[in-house]
RNA sequence: GGGCGGUUGGCUCAGUGGUAGAGCGCCUCGUUCACACCGAGGAGGUCACUGGUUCGAAUCCAGUAUCGCCCACCA
């Protein structure tokens, strides 16, 4: 069967991957054989498909087809994530379009547009990751607003609460006015902003004298419950016990002494706004002060903020404060100062910390199991370094909140009587009973919950938890995790925290973070920048198999990939040069393929090691070790040394080398050749299966036509994959090799250097360094001939007469002489032998003085030692016959000038 | 402030103790039988710097510079 001349990507993968889905090749029912399994980090229903999803899902998807070819019982399950404040975010603004907010059409109404827009949308990654040909078992996707995923959520919820790990606080949280939330630690980027230090004098209200403080927030001010110096602070001793009158309001504040007022910043005495900053917050209970909440959930300022200032906006507030506090030569001085701005991981808004009622999950007892199934190995992190982030953070980890006050979520599961006690059920019902009341006369808490919090479940809820599925049964715990490293905390420590509180057990072995994508030149890529590679249109102009291709060439152990389109564009190179030599392979097939021999276990039958030729046993030994690096690589998620392993196998070795020869061989009738052209086509394609899928199987649905046309058809995807066996490494056809490619390299080289054209075929004579040698150049003369160009091949002890036609060089012991078809230019040959010799000299030296060091002898390894000494020994015979020729060209040059 | 990663030919990157590699780009040559998304040949690196360990360092150690990432409650 042929392929077409030209490969088309864009025809080629859709059919493809249709064909996989209606053979449902993805799916897998759990019992028997070894157990497989990834949940993909569920996509937000907002996302589509970005640069940094298609390595993820390029990484997983090699992983997951390469555990399938080896055997085992695999499946890949896929999903989405209701991603409350991005999700509601989304569907505000389309209300602000009709001029409405969520708050006019009420709550129901508004998560029933949620609901609208998830239809409509949600589900638009699927198709985009099918349109990478990830082999993902679509038949259990699970969105984290299905129904057994909430019940999922609300058994986790009801057994911490039932330990106490769940618990309701005030406290000073980070507040986004936009998305009127609060968020978790986590979820705050902060940035360096340009602000001011304002140095702010307070007068003192029982005696004379005032106390300066440096704030960087002087709006602030107006929820002061206190001043603070450090206790040991001798220049402020005498204020021990004194009280300020707050300018701007008629309060008085005490100055209370804590070691956190540093003495070496501002002036060592510092204002304290417990309501608005998590530091302050902490002074104010040790010294039970009180709270004034200035700022409001809106972001303006409140009543308490005073009648001159309530409702501003934070900034405007400001102004108005140092406009007051100039007018009253309260502001003593204005520095320039960078400050650390907190800002809303999802939105950008600068954040407010401010005091507010939650509900927060004690982190301690859960992180501490989640610590040590790292430290004894129980999870595995690729790069190895993330251990210690993941570490290092867990043991520093502070109570989680996971109250927000969106309306898109999982409901907070507790219920509230009239008179505010409160309890968690999985319903109202059960909270009823436990509280005792009728349930109609409860209400749920209006918040919902964290996204993570229901995302932290992802690996064994998907898998059917809290009920024992034989999913659950089978493929948990998981065995890999792949993600990006900005949800190490967020996602990755709080799965393993729940997995092991819940199910005792790891939720997956092995934790792959891969690096983060970057342009070309090394910047983040961001909509705004308008720099950023849009893999749909990477897929629509080279193909997902270039796209895959070229990610998976560069998922290195680098935090960083820079990545700009040359790259796919590289990649489809690479997919061409296989779509074309197997296009030769097939086309020698059709001559000779009644003589393949199939085996649906082993592929093409390799005939007996007798019939093997030189080049066959070369190709086969290069095969073998491929495999083992591949085998190796990919245990290790090094897809990178497995593609790089297998692009110069199939460029460099396969193609420029064995195909080539393959070609004078046929000519000869040596048809064993093409039986392992398909042998060895036949492992490439099965190698490279996982990382290019479309193409390798649509070249091998060809292949097995014209191999095993009476087998019925079946997907490359249940192939088996090419298991390494060193055995088949043949050191000695490799060495041998390497003489015959020392032969044509040295021919092809003395032809360009000495300009002779290259459609003239040359007569070559070559003097063999040994019998080995001179067999192995003897029985591939027609190999050496075709790839050098050799019209003529002689083999012989002695040196060819007319020495000015020939040139001359050696491989190893093996004198190889060109007839360059006219008379020589002599003194480009002999600035070609100086040029030579000038760089062995350099070797001889350098080889010399290693081995006249008497502690190298003495202390290098004796292998080491030895290689050198052959190196010498080489390099010494090299100038020899390098000087010998030099003096006969010189000499000729001489009766050339005589004559002349 | 703490931690981590990078610094190798013009560009993007491999290479963890034994004579510097690849792809792209560049130069020369080549359209007949898989492929011009190609083939053959070639030029081009004192491996950021300094010091140390070693017979031997791109590779190990210490420090410096520089770029980047993560973490941190300091007004």
């Amino acid at each position: 069967m042929d392929l077409p001349r030209a490969y088309d990507p864009a025809v080629v993968e859709q059919r493809r991957y249709r064909t996989w889905m209606e053979a449902g090749l993805f799916g897998a029912t759990p019992g028997t054989g070894r157990p497989y399994c990834i949940t993909i980090p569920p996509p937000n229903i907002t996302g589509s498909l970005h640069i940094g999803h298609a390595l993820n899902n390029a990484i997983m998807d090699c992983i997951i087809r390469w555990r399938r070819m080896v055997g085992d019982n695999t499946v890949c399950l896929p999903g989405t994530d209701h991603a409350g404040i991005a999700t509601q975010a989304v569907v505000e603004r389309e209300l602000a379009k009709e001029g409405l907010t969520r708050h006019d059409l009420g709550r129901e109404a508004f998560v029933q547009r949620c609901w609208e827009w998830r239809e409509q949308y949600g589900n638009r990654i699927y198709l985009q990751l099918q349109r990478m040909g990830c082999s993902y078992d679509w038949s259990r996707a699970r969105f984290t607003l299905d129904e057994p995923y909430v019940e999922a959520i609300y058994e986790e919820f009801l057994r911490w609460w039932d330990r106490g790990l769940i618990y309701r606080g005030t406290r000073v949280v980070n507040w986004c006015p936009r998305c009127s939330s609060a968020i978790s630690d986590i979820e705050v980027n902060s940035e360096d902003r340009q602000g001011a230090l304002y140095y702010v004098r307070y007068p003192l209200a029982d005696r004379d004298g005032s106390v300066v403080v440096a704030t960087t927030r002087p709006e602030t001010m107006l929820g002061d419950t206190a001043v603070a110096v450090n206790p040991a602070d001798t220049r402020y001793t005498h204020l021990h016990g004194a009280k300020v009158r707050l300018p701007l309001t008629e309060r008085v504040i005490p100055i209370v002494t804590d070691e956190f007022a540093r003495m070496d910043f501002g002036t060592g005495a510092v204002k304290v706004t417990p309501a608005h900053d998590l530091d302050d917050f902490e002074i104010g209970v040790r010294h039970s002060l009180p709270q004034v909440k200035v700022i409001g959930d809106d972001g303006r300022m409140t009543a308490d903020a005073g009648p001159r200032y309530a409702g501003l906006e934070r900034d405007d507030c400001r102004t108005r404060v140092l406009e007051d506090l100039g007018a009253l030569g309260l502001l003593e001085r204005t520095e320039p100062y960078i400050v650390k701005t907190p800002l809303c991981d999802r939105c950008k808004t600068v954040l407010e910390p401010l005091l507010s009622e939650q509900w927060f999950v004690r982190q301690t007892e859960l992180a501490q199991p989640a610590a040590k199934a790292v430290e004894d190995g129980r999870i595995r992190f690729f790069p190895e370094r993330y251990a210690r982030v993941y570490l290092d953070w867990l043991r520093n980890i502070r109570d989680w909140c996971i109250s927000r006050q969106l309306w898109w979520g999982h409901r907070i599961p507790v219920w509230w009587t009239k008179d505010g006690r409160y309890e968690a059920g999985r319903n109202a019902d059960e909270a009823a009973r436990r509280l005792g009341v009728p349930p109609d006369q409860l209400r749920q808490d209006e918040d919902v919950l964290d996204t993570w919090f229901s995302s932290a479940l992802w690996p064994h809820a998907i898998l059917g938890w809290p009920r024992q599925t034989e999913e659950l049964a089978f493929w948990y715990p998981t065995n890999l995790l792949t993600t990006a490293q900005e949800i190490l905390y967020l996602w990755v420590a709080r799965m393993v925290m729940t997995g092991l509180d819940f199910l005792g057990e790891v939720p997956f072995r092995d934790v792959y973070i891969h690096a983060t994508v970057l342009d070309s030149k090394g910047e983040r890529m961001s909509k705004s920048k308008g720099n950023g590679i849009d893999p749909l249109e990477m897929i629509e102009k080279y193909g997902a198999d270039a796209l895959r291709l070229s990610l998976l060439q560069q998922a290195g152990k680098n935090q960083d990939i820079r990545f700009g389109e040359d790259r796919v564009r590289l990649a489809g190179t690479f997919n061409n040069k296989l779509w074309n030599a197997s296009r030769y392979v097939l086309g020698v097939l059709e001559q000779i393929g009644h003589r393949i021999e199939w085996s649906e276990t082993d592929g093409v039958v390799l005939p007996e090691d007798s019939r093997l030729g030189l080049c066959d046993r070369w190709i086969l030994s290069r095969l073998q070790r491929s495999i083992t690096i591949v085998d190796g690589a990919l245990g290790g998620y090094d897809m990178d040394d497995a593609m790089r392993a297998l692009y110069s196998f199939v460029w460099d070795e396969f193609c420029d080398w064995y195909v080539e020869a393959s070609k004078p061989r046929l000519r000869e009738g040596a048809t064993v050749t093409g039986v392992v052209l398909a042998h060895v086509l036949d492992r490439i394609l099965r190698l490279l299966h996982p990382f290019i899928p479309h193409i390798t199987e649509e070249i091998w649905e060809a292949f097995r036509k014209t191999v095993a046309s009476n087998a019925p058809h079946r997907s490359i995807m249940v192939a088996t994959y090419p298991s390494s066996d060193p055995a088949r490494v043949n050191e000695t056809a490799e060495r041998r090799m390497e003489l015959l490619m020392g032969v044509v390299r040295g021919i092809r080289n003395t032809r360009a250097e000495l300009g002779v054209p290259a459609a003239d075929r040359v007569r070559v004579h070559v003097r063999p360094g040994s019998r080995e040698d001179g067999l192995v150049v003897g029985d591939n003369q027609a190999v050496v001939s075709a790839l050098a160009r050799v019209r003529e091949l002689v083999i012989g002890a002695e040196r060819p007469s007319e020495q000015g036609r020939w040139a001359a060089f050696n491989v190893g012991e093996t004198d190889v002489y060109v007839d360059i078809g006219s008379s020589l230019d002599l003194s480009a040959e002999i600035a070609r032998l100086e040029k030579a010799l000038t760089s062995v000299e350099a070797e001889i030296t350098r080889s010399e003085q290693r081995l006249g060091n008497p502690s190298f002898v003495e202390r290098a390894p004796a292998a080491v030692v030895e290689k050198e000494r052959q190196n010498l020994a080489e390099h010494l015979s090299n100038r020899t016959r390098l000087n010998e020729r030099l003096r006969q060209m010189r000499s000729l040059m001489n009766g050339t000038d005589r004559t002349d």
